[in-house]
DNA sequence: GATAAAACGGAGGCTACCTCCGCAGTGGTT
DNA sequence: AACCACTGCGGAGGTAGCCTCCGTTTTATC
């Protein structure tokens, strides 16, 4: 009597909780720990056994895509609100500093991005995010280039590239804020056509 | 009868054979597969045992700077014949260039180097070959810039980072050669205060 | 309730890390 | 050359994490 689609009979409730609680523990041990951290424990923490979490999500990069997921939909929301600034060099700024709080979501995770990004491998589940965001970051780019404010030899990847580098040095903790926005300014005088010297 | 320093019996033959034996291994191994490498499978193929493995090296990070020790004097030669270039901005520029590959000696050197730059842990092998190229790095800075090359704004650990971040990129295998170059481009345009429109 | 299908969960096999200690190899001495 | 003392060897073993397989439990439906 239900309205699901065709046939088969409705999916059990367990399954949903599950997938739940799951979520919310591998969200908490991927803040707490980076992306390396045990599966088991978050297993645990989810109060399911290990076989549950691998049929769940078969994969490291399945549970974090899926983890992921909520952030991507941020991103999403602050393109809309990027676009009403109308100044497509402020818009391209604004996007690589979302970007790059995407990336540093979790201390680890541009790794598994770039893997992703790389090999293009269609059973990833990262692929499909991260070519998003590539995407994405091309069109910035050519806004920002059609206006003027960006060399012509700049591709959008060359953007993603710097903006994941800065991720990765934040998530390496190796610099501190001070450094990690001296890199962000040499990025963007290297994008940039004009020239504010300093 | 022989010249050795003080007092104690002559070192023991094994010592030395078995320590050449594992910086052989271990550099294969790291060049092979990564700075993540086995280290029983480093010890298996010196064809010694792991306690004898961690005798000598106590730490990966021990193990690892001693095989880095031979790069690092390659290093050293590359700063000679660097500085018999005069020009300081050719000189910075080459001397990214070699930092940029000494990082990318073994595949996931940059994450060990980081943490080593960042903690300051003297008991970290790797903090000093970090401290050494940094100061380096900083020393070919300024003399770029008193040959007013390069914005008085950057900082040689700015440079240090952007080298260390493109030999990620390069290990993360995430980009082409030709991807890099650019990214590359974009580094220098950034330092410098000449504007080489494209 | 009864039934069949779907999902659970933990035991178990695997690999890697690192330590500890009985034993073997080595340098010095007679 | 034979002995001694000691340094260094190496592998067994405890821990932890990965991932799978399959007997058991839970669930939806009738």
């Amino acid at each position: 009597m239900d309205a699901r689609g065709q046939q088969g009979r409705r999916p059990r409730a367990d399954v949903q909780r599950n997938r739940v609680a799951l979520l919310e523990a591998a969200q908490r041990h991927f803040l707490t720990y980076g992306v390396g951290t045990s599966l088991e424990a978050v297993a645990k923490e989810a109060g399911v056994g290990p076989g549950t979490l691998y049929r769940h999500f078969p994969t490291r990069e399945a549970l974090l895509a899926a983890v992921l997921q909520t952030r991507s939909e941020e991103l999403v929301a602050r393109q809309e609100e990027i676009a009403r600034l109308g100044d497509a060099d402020k818009a391209l700024e604004q996007w690589l500093r979302a970007l790059e709080e995407y990336f540093s979501a979790f201390s680890g995770l541009p790794e598994p991005l770039m893997a992703a990004a790389r090999a293009q491998d269609p059973d990833n589940p990262l692929t499909l995010p991260c070519d998003t965001v590539i995407t994405a970051t091309e069109e910035y780019v050519r806004a920002a280039q059609r206006t003027g404010y960006v060399r012509e030899s700049v591709k959008g990847y060359d953007l993603f590239l710097a903006a994941i580098s800065v991720a990765w040095l934040k998530g390496a903790g190796a610099a501190e804020e001070e450094s990690l926005d001296r890199v962000r300014a040499l990025v963007a005088a290297g994008y940039r056509k004009r020239n504010t010297e300093a």
